[in-house]
DNA sequence: TATGAATGAGATTTCATTCAT
DNA sequence: CATGAATGAAATCTCATTCAT
């Protein structure tokens, strides 16, 4: 069905435009159908979210997997996905990354995996090679990365667009070897994320 | 009297928690008060938010004056200001910084002033000592250190505090001089996020 | 008790200004005291509404029987009272006079009864010398009196106080004998006013 | 479709035996709709108080073509439609023509023009006809009228519809010729209503 | 007595979701 | 299948009235 397709669409270009909490009626409007169309195709609003956030996922560790084959250079794949993944607008995945929305939901489940293991793979890669410091995981950077891509509230547009791609420079500046400070805790996991933890005030 | 301190630790409380879209019913419910008690001291939703806004952004600016004063090191001062910011929830008053809410409120523009002014002489300091890179400005780190820091929807309790102050050491140590990279763009300033700006998709 | 007085006149003030639906706190703060001051001297909002309508009742009543001494023309006397009665307001108290507010209070059935009967002397003196038509009756002056100068909702002022005037000259020169034309109906009594009646269309 | 017209229906009922500001949820329960049903026909309260004012005066509008057309005497005509004017309640909308709800809109601005030409045209054949006093214009009469069938606040019912019309055919007799008293002022205009006006006392 | 503060009930408006065609 | 229409639940805000000092 073309419909699917085009709802899917219209939602991602109004969750990244408009943030998490667009009206449904608007996004069917954008896309050109009645609202109840979309309840044809999605039992509910969370799940037509969960079907973008494994769109966009999909794309992201496609992107991943693509640095992976074409950078030569360990730390310049991991450079080129980060700011390909904030260009696909990854941070207004953020709550679902953070175990907002259920990510028990087999698909969710199977993209994040996908994606992490994808980008597990860069991270081995610059490792490996010295190119990146040993002390961070995978979920540091998807967790750090979609925090600072993340879309601000409100109609317009997320008003940093201009500032993020300097903000993930020194993110995955402070990401290469060697490492000028130690990092508190243990390395982030997106598992880890699921539930409430207990603030760890860790320093320097 | 005491109530509306009440109230306003409420709000505090729940913004951090819960994001920015907290029922004002709630609020009122933890601080013990009927909701129309909010209403007797902030006349509407804003208020109230601007105000937790401002007695936020004060204590930052403290922390960033008392770091200046106690630290030796230029650069562990910033250190030790981004993570006491952080531990002061300031991710909670992202929009406003971005200009959703109101921002020329003046006590809210003060409160900005003053806070730039305090963390201005903490990077003067770092960058004159050549231990920060100098194509950094204020605004770059108070808004990746707002994104980063900023909680979650949902009412839960923002589940990435565990991993907040890695990701801030790998910011800094991004931020610590010599850059490895050059930045995109040029540097963030808070005026600058107070309209949309197309995306400028810089790289490497 | 001073304060009485400065709310009764606080509260004819700000009814006459703004209508029926001013808010009580509003009444409190123009006469200068708190809202709970108020509660005080009347039970409740309705008392104190019934309290400016006596006030003004009285003066109105006043203003007929002085129409009387000091008039010579009896319809003369009829036009004098009708147009201060205007400048009393009396429009700000229709509400009451259809029963809408308990006129069976008896300070408000003494001041309605007052009012009718110097009203009354008024038109007997009138109709008995010829001078205004024989088919109408008090209550079809006040009613219409009182309709004819009711305030617009709204903050502001009532707006049509400028031509308020000239309606009620037209609606006098109807009065004055004799009739061009037959009033359908039997003459209005403010008992009769007290509850609903089906609309009776006569008409020419 | 058959729903926007229940509600139109049900508004105009409500806001002529109850005045103004009736709740919304009440006209929606007499229509027979839920409340949010109303609000996907009328984007608010006001648009929908609009839209009962437009169709009010549109009949009103038509009653008054109408009588031009089949009454032979020209004050004839003009009584024959000021009393088909109260039936159709246009004291209701009262508050409109005075400004209070925005009477700029386009419809409503369009609908009231309409109804001043409608009347116009009675007033000038009465008028030349020598059948009218010369120095009253169409706003006085409308004004006047809207007044005197403006319904009184509270839920029953309007109490004085019983002597409206010999309220009205008072008015009219004070419309014929020729006149027994000069009137204050300046004839109304709908357009000095717009705004407060410096209440002028003139007299006799 | 006087008052600032507190509050619950109600009004307007929005939105995810269901129904009827 | 697709859709416009319908709706109840919830959020913001107002105000008459009560409470506590």
């Amino acid at each position: 069905m073309r419909n699917r397709e085009r709802i899917v669409t219209a939602a991602r270009e109004m969750l990244v435009e408009s943030g998490a909490d667009v009206p449904l009626d608007e996004i069917a409007r954008r896309a050109g159908v009645g609202n109840a169309t979309v309840y044809r195709h999605f039992p509910d609003r969370t799940t037509l979210v969960h079907e973008v956030v494994v769109f966009v996922m999909g794309r992201v560790a496609d992107s991943a997997e693509r640095a992976a084959e074409e950078e030569r250079d360990p730390f310049a794949a991991v450079r080129r996905f980060t700011h390909e993944a904030a260009d696909e607008r990854i941070g207004a995945l953020c709550p679902i990354l953070a175990g907002v929305f259920h990510p028990d939901e087999p698909c969710v489940a199977a993209a994040r995996e996908r994606l992490e293991n994808a980008v597990r793979s860069l991270f081995d890669r610059a490792q490996s090679a010295g190119r990146m410091r040993p002390d961070v995981a995978v979920a540091d950077l998807l967790v750090a990365l979609s925090q600072l891509t993340r879309p601000l509230p409100g109609t317009a547009c997320p008003a940093n667009d201009q500032f993020v791609h300097r903000h993930l420079q020194l993110l995955l500046d402070g990401l290469e070897a060697p490492a000028r400070s130690e990092l508190p805790g243990t390395p982030a996991t997106l598992e880890g994320l699921r539930h409430p933890v207990p603030l760890e005030a860790a320093r320097q």
